[in-house]
RNA sequence: AAAGCAAACCGGCUUAUCGUGCUGGCGGGCAACCGUCGGUAAGGAAAGUCCGGGCAACACAGGGCACCGUACUUCCUAACGGGAAGGAGCUGACCGCAAGGUCAGCGACAGAUAGCGCCACAGAAAACAAACUACCCUGGCGGCAACGCCUGGGAAAAGGUGAAAAGGCGGGGUAAGAGCCCACCGUGCUGGCGGCGACGUCAGCAGCAUGGCAAACCUUACGGGUUGAAAGGUCAAAUAGGUCGCACUUCGAAAGACAUAGCGGCUCGUUAUGAGUUCACGCUGGUGCGAUUGGGUAGACUGCUCGAUCAUACAGGUGACUGUAUGGCCAGAUAAAUGAUAAGCUCCCUGGCGGUUUCGUCAGGUGACAGAACCCGGCUUACAGGUUUGCUUUUAUU
RNA sequence: AGGGUAAUGGAGGAGCCCGGUCGUCCUCGCCUGCCUUGGAAGCAGGAGUUCCCUGGUUCGAAUCCAGGUUACCCUA
């Protein structure tokens, strides 16, 4: 059964956890996005963390943003089951381009970038064995 | 009917699938939470943050100075720099021979005889006025004369300059002139009447001595305590600290491993005094675990949405607005919910076709400005399109 | 959410408080000429600015007032 919900323990809100995702994360360009991941390390994670960020400075009016951010989680409530990892991650998206893009492009996008999600986490999953 | 202007109001709708925040019922779960059935979920500006108030914490004898703000009058209001009505002024249109009147619009509209200051360039002169040209008079010289030159004086009427030239216009008067005198207008003062008042109006007096700038300083009157939900309150991990207990270890023969004060480099060390123990010298530490405690960080909860509330009716008031009655509950998020996709309808625009004023139909496009963050009252700014009302213009018909 | 500062030739700055001979000045840059075999430096001359925008006050605004735009900064 694939569920498309998007509750609130899916979405990265703590503090602490999005300094050390962004200290010692990685990350990867996928246009128009910045990607950075980390692994989670606490067991009692039972699921992917996302957030996502669109800079004030490219887009001046709340309007806007709002609009490119809830675009960017319908396209992830419908697409997050193709995360096949067998880690849980925290993902920040952040949107790098400079105007709005239609919803067809974010979601195609978001797609690409949770395949090359996968790939690393295979990495990542067989280094400590 | 169309176009323009102004004001007020509105600011797409329906269905399907998937999904979000808050909330009620039921079921499951120790709980976190999950499932299910319902309810509810942005704006006229939520914006800019330009004013005002509530609310909260702190501060606070009274007065003055400084600083900041406001500025025709009366009223509305919780309050305001907002609004309403009115006054005076300016602009425009219309009516009228004219005097004037009506309608509409506009504006930060106190004081320049309280003081200090500024008024470039031009111009003779720019603020206790002034004689460049032209004007008038006296005297002298030249000349037949007209007149010219020089000296002394009168005079602000004329010229030109300037944003502004010292009340305006007309008449009298004069050598020429001048509020020097007079009428009208303007200005100032006094008084009567009308108005709550700004002010209006009438009468008298003043011959005018005293331009502008306060959105320069300033004066007068009135107002202003400071800080803002990151306010404030409650709970409270971790870490370090205080107290108590237990265990181990160290010192000591033993008691026991305490108290107070000072100093320093202040989780500790050291000095002094006291107390305990010993005849006396001397001694009076540390580690770990557990419990408890004050403050309080991360974090959580609260503040947080029922209110100067909304709708309707009636009443009062020219109006802003107010009162009464009945009914309603209308977002509470927090890395920040209110969405995505598809279809249809509707509105507007463009084009084609049929009718050819309205209209019908087909295809395509478009739907703005913009997202609550403690809450209200305003102001300002942005805005596709639509509705209503009023005014103006044009066309058609009667 | 609350608060502050700034905008002037191509670049940086002064001028604004207290309005007038201000589109005036300084440093660098640009153009032309001289100098040099040539270049640099130097010397002489020149061009270039809606003073962020829109209104208002005033005779007159870069300067005063109101509204707006943009950029930067501060408060956890």
């Amino acid at each position: 059964m694939v569920t498309y919900s998007f509750k609130k323990a899916e979405r990265l809100s703590h503090k602490k956890i999005i300094q050390e995702l962004f200290d010692k994360g990685s990350s990867f360009y996928l246009h128009p996005f910045k990607v950075l991941y980390l692994p989670q390390q606490n067991p009692e994670v039972k699921e992917n963390r996302v957030l996502i960020s669109v800079p004030k400075h490219n887009f001046k009016r709340a309007v806007d943003r709002n609009l490119i951010k809830r675009r960017f989680r319908e396209g992830y409530r419908l697409n997050k089951s193709k995360i096949a990892s067998p880690v849980f991650f925290s993902i920040a998206y952040i949107y790098t381009a400079k105007e709005i893009l239609p919803s067809a492009i974010i979601h195609e996008k978001i797609i690409l970038s949770l395949q090359r999600l996968n790939n690393s986490g295979r990495e990542s999953n067989q280094k400590p064995m």
